[in-house]
DNA sequence: CATGACAGTATCCTTTTCGACACTATGTGC
DNA sequence: GCACATAGTGTCGAAAAGGATACTGTCATG
């Protein structure tokens, strides 16, 4: 999340916008969020989808996640431990945010992370 | 933007959603965006729709924008000066992306930037 | 002559985010 | 008795993002 963006979200309208994605920029919600769509996933089934995320980050994201209330943690009392994460009703409602967003950079999105017709593989 | 996020985006099928999402955070991207879908607008019409974003950030945001081809930048020869932004083509595919946005917001996000559900003022 | 509007720049500084790396506890398998 | 898997935590430091403030040049207006 880009800092505290604003203490209350009655501005402007286009407000609300930057309140949605202030819950999911971060560098892996999205991406966390995206893959928790499918059904539960335990802690490092989740890194084992994202190779370079440290464990720290990734506690830190699904921490904050959960804290939105985007997210469950369900903790098993086992050895060894298991703990699965899934998403919660509110974080289910995002669905057609992030299938918004997937569907655009499908379509939009060189491999490059620029959107095609500005491929860096033009000027490199 | 949190940083390069990667470099290729043919990891998984999560990143293009993240890949997307870089182009519109930054923290008044999106508010910025929002406001062109309405229209063109001038760079000082456009700060003062956001009251407290300063001249360096937005001239920044909106140099982002534009390098990635969401906004396009129309300068006239005039004193005193004129430049008007506006949404480019590609930058127009993102309305739904930001309409799913304002809509999930709207639905769930109280006034103080938290969902519902989650409202500080149930703490504080 | 001073002021204001316009669209920015320049410089400095603080805050936030992210990454590397090491480390924890416990039970199972070798 | 040693390593491995699980789900993390702790500390440190670098890099990036963002904020504050002052300044630019030109023309029109008062």
């Amino acid at each position: 999340m880009v800092k505290a963006r604003h203490s209350r979200f009655d501005c402007t309208p286009g407000c609300s916008v930057e309140a949605a994605i202030g819950l999911i920029d971060g560098k892996w919600k999205s991406i966390i969020l995206w893959h928790l769509l499918s059904g539960t996933l335990r802690f490092n089934e989740i890194r084992r989808h994202m190779q370079n995320c440290t464990p720290r980050m990734l506690t830190n994201q699904l921490r904050e996640m959960e804290e939105d209330g985007l997210i469950t943690r369900k903790v098993y009392a086992q050895v060894p431990p298991k703990v699965e994460y899934s998403l919660s009703d509110l974080g289910r409602t995002m669905e057609p945010i992030l299938r918004a967003l997937k569907t655009w950079g499908d379509e939009n999105i060189g491999l490059y992370g620029k959107p095609v017709g500005h491929d860096p593989r033009d000027t490199a």
